[in-house]
DNA sequence: TTCCCATAGTCCTATCAACGAACTATAATA
DNA sequence: TATTATAGTTCGTTGATAGGACTATGGGAA
């Protein structure tokens, strides 16, 4: 007798599955400098430059652990850190171009992706699991 | 224009959001020297007892990953390691008492989480949900 | 049997992620 | 102006992770 897993379990093992393929696809494409925090922190860079402390909320870091990201990304090359106009104490930190030339490689991975699971489950299932997973985002997604 | 976020991104999210939770009652209930990683690990023990290549696999981390996460549970007194009678060079994980005692919080934990999350999405959805996520574990998980 | 290779687990070492605490500089407010 | 709050950094520590090399045991082939 199985017992049923953890609905959040489930979510687990395919978001892991996702981010380790969006982490090999870049590595395949030049970019294998990059490890899986720091792209993801890089996916909360607005385009015209994000504080880092914005940035630590958004991926649910402390801002020590966004400024020790933040600082292997500049040295690979990936942002830059820019004085913020409006505020003598805060920087903005950029893409460099190296960074948006990354960027649609993981883009067109997670596509992939998403069309592979769409095949699997088939249109409708995987909208209502669009759908729910949006919706639950509401109460465990404490950033909005 | 909001770019609708990937799947595996919410999933991601949710799952995060559960798994701190799951810690965080861990650590109430007098369990705080317990990790996430290490808790994760302690989930693939079989009452019997569970080789550390079976758990490494399991987890999905490497063998020296679980030899290290073994070591840890094993000096805060959550597992044991015994010889496996029908293999020399094995040896079997087995939970102590401490560990038995520490699952019921866990699991009481994700129920509370489940019906939560059920309460928010209903009934239908989240049973549709499940299985969702269920099936798509056939092409994320590579072990089963 | 004996020999060779596979497997189970460990040790060593290095890197990354993460954060508490303390600090500097600047901004905002009383 | 004095005080307090905020942005970011530095220091030090812990945990997770894995590559490579190693030991001991098991299993199959000659």
């Amino acid at each position: 007798m199985e017992r049923e897993l953890p609905a959040s379990l489930l979510m687990f093992i395919s978001s892991r599955s996702a981010a380790n393929r969006i982490f090999e696809a870049l590595q395949k494409q030049g970019f294998g400098d990059l490890t899986i925090a720091q792209s993801r922190l890089m996916m909360g860079i607005d385009p015209e430059g994000t504080r880092l402390s914005v940035l630590a909320e958004r991926a649910q870091i402390a801002k020590q652990t966004a400024t020790a990201l933040v600082d292997k990304l500049e040295r690979a090359g990936y942002v830059e850190r820019v004085a913020d106009p409006t505020d003598g104490r805060a920087r903005l930190v950029r893409m460099t171009s190296r960074a948006k030339k990354a960027i649609p490689h993981a883009r067109a991975e997670e596509d992939r992706i998403e069309r592979e699971w769409r095949a699997h489950l088939g249109t409708e299932r995987m909208q209502l699991l669009r759908e729910a997973l949006t919706d639950l985002r509401k109460i465990t997604d404490p950033y909005q």
